[in-house]
RNA sequence: GCCCCGGUAGUGUAGUGGCCUAUCAUGUGAGCCUGUCGAGCUUGCGACUCGGGUUCAAAUCCCGGCCGGGGCGCCA
């Protein structure tokens, strides 16, 4: 038998007609005589029926029955039959087969199934198996519809980003996996060379320097959808293995790089929901995010804007606040609007805020209630009628409204100030979750300071352009764009100056000599001609696990890693047989018997 | 490396010191049932993460390990 039909086709237009279907028992239905199976596969699901009395070949009847007993839950079966009409009252509205069913003539075994460690069947979130059984049996994981139109939506989104670039003139090109370990950046993992034994291959972080090559070939317009590996610690949002929707162009400024990866977005957008989405997207300085959000990644669908009030207090009596600014610290205020719910906040719940914000490192938090008379709290008195008006003012606070003050190292408020918006924002209910709020966050610095060592790094990575003359406070060429308050991808011009690259890895403490080691391939590629050039990665993992509501990557990948980086399906990473290693000229330090005088012998 | 939460039949759960020979549902085995659709009915099966401790008594309290998850650090 042939599979004529898929399990999500049959229907009325099918009527009479002779078919072969093949799929997965989903589920059964036993009636001491008449039979029912849901048959299932990736399209749909249709009704089989056995009925005794309705059997075109008795002779057949024992053989049919007895293949019929062995169609066990989740077993892959093929049947024979002819489409029918449901006797009225009994077709299924839910199901788009649901008029039709197929009565059985044959019957055929094609892989039996153990019964499965969960039902596959659709069901309520939290009847879902634990996470840890869902990824050991992902294979059945994924044979739910829920899973299947989650893999069928990334590919989609995928779909639409090739259609869009390909239109464009985007070149994709693979790059290698088997790279050049560099200094700088997150653990590589590491590939041993069988053939240059001692040397390793790094799998790339990210494609960065081969797109960049790829510009000074003169591909002008290159994008990947590129896999990317970083060893660190994982995340709800990262996997030591992730997707990037990488792309670089050149002859472009900053805005024809944000203006192309909008029409991208809302090209993907309208493909997969069906609306418009609208462009251009707001736009905010790395500094203004930091000082009014706390966070290089605010999440906009709410207010709750942090204000400094530093100055206008300055002068105020207030002991608390003038302890503060001798030590050269900053106050902030939160207003939470009368709209935003701030007659919820009663006493008890600022006291409640204050606690937590102590747990949080900073002393308290003050607080004002503004009123039809002005505002009112036991700390009003410390402040003249003249700052009451320049708060009231700054922090565009109307009757009704709360405000909280928080004071300390600026350092601190701005990160506390940045978590207790969230929390504020949680409490009282004010993100719209159907909201999908895109915005960029431009003009980051190039560098960022230690501050014990003081030594310079990299914020984004040391090929962003700099904005104006170098400097270790100069600001990058840079653009991240995020959503809903996560990032989604980053990007930069870059530079296309060999000796304008020479000098800032000079300033992230790279002697000439690391330099024309670890960059010399690269710096030298630059001095043949490189066409100025800027472009973006955009997370895939992060963009579809947003876009479909998941609190996860690892829902949106269809094999994940767990937390701790193991891969529950096949168990990856295992030890290797000592023969293995050999070959590569490498010794485990990890095993239990090790004796350090075998290593001192082999020196 | 650190902090927090969790671990009870295959799966999801109830059980906060003795009422536990551990609840319920689902699953699974057997039987019944001719229009169901996550069919129904009867009946059988099946579990306290591991080690140590406290106690007359531990699923329950304490300590440690293991496993899973969230976070900090880390993630140019």
């Amino acid at each position: 038998m042939k599979r004529t039909h898929t399990c999500g086709e049959i229907g009325a237009g099918d009527l009479g007609r002779d078919v072969c279907l093949q799929g997965w028992v989903r589920f059964s239905r036993d009636h001491g005589g008449i039979l029912f199976f849901d048959l299932a596969d990736a399209y749909g699901t249709t009704q089989l029926v056995y009925d005794p009395e309705d059997v075109p070949d008795e002779a057949g009847k024992d053989a049919l029955e007895k293949a019929l007993d062995g169609f066990t839950r989740e077993s892959v079966v093929s049947v024979g039959g002819t489409v029918r009409e449901r006797i009225p009252g009994t077709e299924d509205p839910r199901n788009p087969t649901g008029e039709a069913e197929v009565l059985v003539k044959e019957a055929e075994m094609l892989s039996p199934s153990h019964p499965p460690p969960f039902e596959i069947g659709e069901q309520k979130e939290h009847l879902l198996p634990a996470e840890e059984t869902r990824l050991r049996y992902r294979y059945l994981d994924l044979r739910r519809a829920e899973m299947m139109r989650v893999m069928r939506f990334r590919h989609r989104l995928l779909s639409l980003a090739r259609e869009h670039l390909d239109d464009r003139s985007f070149l994709e090109v693979e790059t290698p996996l088997l790279t050049r370990s560099t200094p700088e950046g997150a653990r590589d993992f590491l590939v041993p060379s069988r053939v240059h034994p001692g040397s390793f291959y790094a799998l790339p972080q990210s494609p960065q320097l081969f797109k960049q090559m790829l510009m000074v070939a003169g591909a002008d317009r290159y994008y990947q959808i590129a896999r990317c590996f970083r060893d660190e610690d994982s995340r709800a949002d990262r996997q030591p293995e992730f997707t990037q929707l990488d792309l670089e162009m050149s002859f472009v400024d900053r805005e024809d790089v944000i203006a192309a990866v909008e029409a991208l977005i809302a090209h993907i957008w309208k493909g997969l929901h069906g609306e418009a989405l609208s462009t251009p997207f707001l736009r905010l300085g790395h500094e203004e995010a930091m000082d009014r959000y706390g966070t290089d990644s605010p999440d906009l669908r709410f207010g709750l804007p942090m204000t400094e009030v530093t100055s206008m207090v300055a002068d105020a009596p207030y002991e608390i606040f003038q302890r503060v600014l001798a030590k050269k610290g900053a106050i902030v205020g939160i207003n939470v609007k009368k709209e935003d719910g701030a007659d919820a906040v009663g006493r008890n719940e600022i006291d409640r805020l204050i606690s937590w914000v102590k747990r949080h490192g900073l002393g308290g938090m003050t607080w004002m209630k503004v009123s039809s008379a002005g505002l009112e709290s036991n700390i009003v008195k410390y402040f003249t009628p003249e700052v009451q008006h320049g708060l009231t003012e700054a922090m565009d606070a109307a009757e009704g409204d709360l405000l909280l003050f928080l004071a300390g190292s600026r350092e601190k408020v701005r990160e506390t100030g940045g978590l207790l918006r969230e929390k504020l924002a949680a409490d009282l209910d004010l993100i719209d979750e159907d909201k999908h709020q895109f915005l960029w966050v431009v003009d980051c610095p190039l560098f960022e300071k230690d501050p014990v060592s003081g030594k310079l790094t990299a914020l984004h990575h040391p090929f962003v352009r700099p904005a104006g003359e170098l400097s270790p406070d100069v600001l990058g060429e840079s653009y991240d764009l995020c959503l809903n308050g996560v990032e989604l991808g980053s990007g930069s011009l870059r530079n296309h100056d060999s000796s304008l690259q020479r000098s800032i890895l000079s300033m992230l403490g790279l002697s000439d000599e690391r330099m024309e080691q670890e960059f010399g391939f690269f710096l030298e590629a630059l001095g043949y001609g490189a066409p100025p050039h800027g472009g973006i990665a955009l997370g895939v993992d992060r963009m579809v696990s947003i876009m479909l509501g998941k609190e996860s990557i690892r829902e949106v990948i269809a094999f994940p890693k767990n937390k701790r980086m193991h891969s529950p399906v096949d168990g990856s990473p295992t030890p290797v047989d000592d023969d293995k290693l050999s070959e590569l000229q490498l010794m485990s330090l990890a095993i239990d018997d090790l004796d350090l005088d075998d290593i001192e012998d082999l020196e």
